[in-house]
DNA sequence: ATAAACTTTCAGTAATTTCTGAAACTTCAG
DNA sequence: CTGAAGTTTCAGAAATTACTGAAAGTTTAT
């Protein structure tokens, strides 16, 4: 499993941003091998390629797996695990989206929604409450409408992304073609 | 500058998230302070609120501005630098993901089309560039989009957000709407 | 020009995160 | 049941990232 020099630079570019992505530079190695990589590949292999250890390997690709981004693949007749990627790369997107949203989003929500059940002491805290509940707002929004554009499907998704800025003109035009959806706000 | 419980349990959190987020636990915190103050505070009361050094909270404040998530205020008759949010939540939110497009996606991307104009030099090169293709393209789509959603303004984007699933609806009928817009994909 | 009031920088230290590798575990063929 | 082939776990080591605090720098009033 010899990586070619332009397999190499990406699969070392991934790593550098993996911690930028949400998991750390093996994981982002890993990750990138496995998806440029046609064939499915073995742990064993992933530890070569990389120059890491089995163990580091292992944990890489459970933390993947956790992540929904890679799967394993069995091969009839052999006994080692192989790995390919989960679905192609629209679908990786959209679980790398979801994933973080999970774990950038959702605990603040939780957090938020508790420290707005409290009675404020005072008007300082009344007036931090009320900007916590703004910002609860817009990060339930963003879930919602995540949620909604995952929902639509790739296809969809790619209609409307390509719209771009026809999305202005269209919602312009909103309340004729929908009535009875320009209540709300 | 003593913080309210209520406060206090924000601002942790915000600390904890901060990683998360793209900054470290302190900036997370400087953030949280200043966010929810609705007075302007100075790097001193930060300092002390948070029992951080003096010069953390400088680098702190530092990166901040240069998230533009933070700005100086000047006070008359006030020696002292000032800080306050750089504006509202909705702001705050937009620079935020700005911010993180520019630290992860732009740098992908630039390495990619460095590496699109390579010859591949075998079978397996060459499936490996289609896929890092269909990567540039996908990392591409949502670069667009997301500076097309930022120039439709606040108002305009929460209203695309609570149209919520009926966006789907739309673009099924957006062909007699927009005729021309249409000939993408 | 001086000094008081404040801010920034940065070398060293502390805290955190990631990685290794050996031991424990699992699975399956015979 | 045994052992070979493979995987996972986890304690400690290495690498990275964040923080402190003292020294250097800046600004402004006089």
């Amino acid at each position: 499993m010899k990586m070619t020099p332009l397999i190499t630079s990406a699969v070392m570019h991934f790593g550098e941003m993996g911690s930028r992505w949400g998991f750390n530079r093996t994981v982002g190695q890993i990750l990138a091998l496995i998806v440029l990589n046609e064939e499915p590949i073995t742990a064993q292999e992933i530890s070569d390629a990389l120059n890491i250890s089995r163990g580091n390997t292992s944990m890489g690709l459970k933390e993947l797996q956790s992540w929904r981004l890679v799967k394993q693949h069995l091969v009839p007749g052999e006994r080692k695990d192989f790995f390919i990627p989960a679905g192609d790369i629209w679908t990786l997107a959209n679980r790398v989206f979801e994933e973080r949203r999970k774990r950038e989003i959702d605990p603040t929500m939780s957090l938020l929604r508790d420290l707005l059940l409290d009675t404020p002491a005072t008007d300082k805290e009344a007036n931090a409450q009320h900007k916590l509940n703004e910002i609860h707002d817009l990060l339930e929004s963003i879930t919602v409408w995540s949620e909604e554009l995952q929902n639509l499907g790739p296809e969809k998704l790619n209609t409307l992304m390509k719209l771009g800025s026809g999305v202005g003109r269209m919602l312009e035009l909103k309340d004729k073609l929908l009535p009875g959806k320009n209540s709300v706000n």
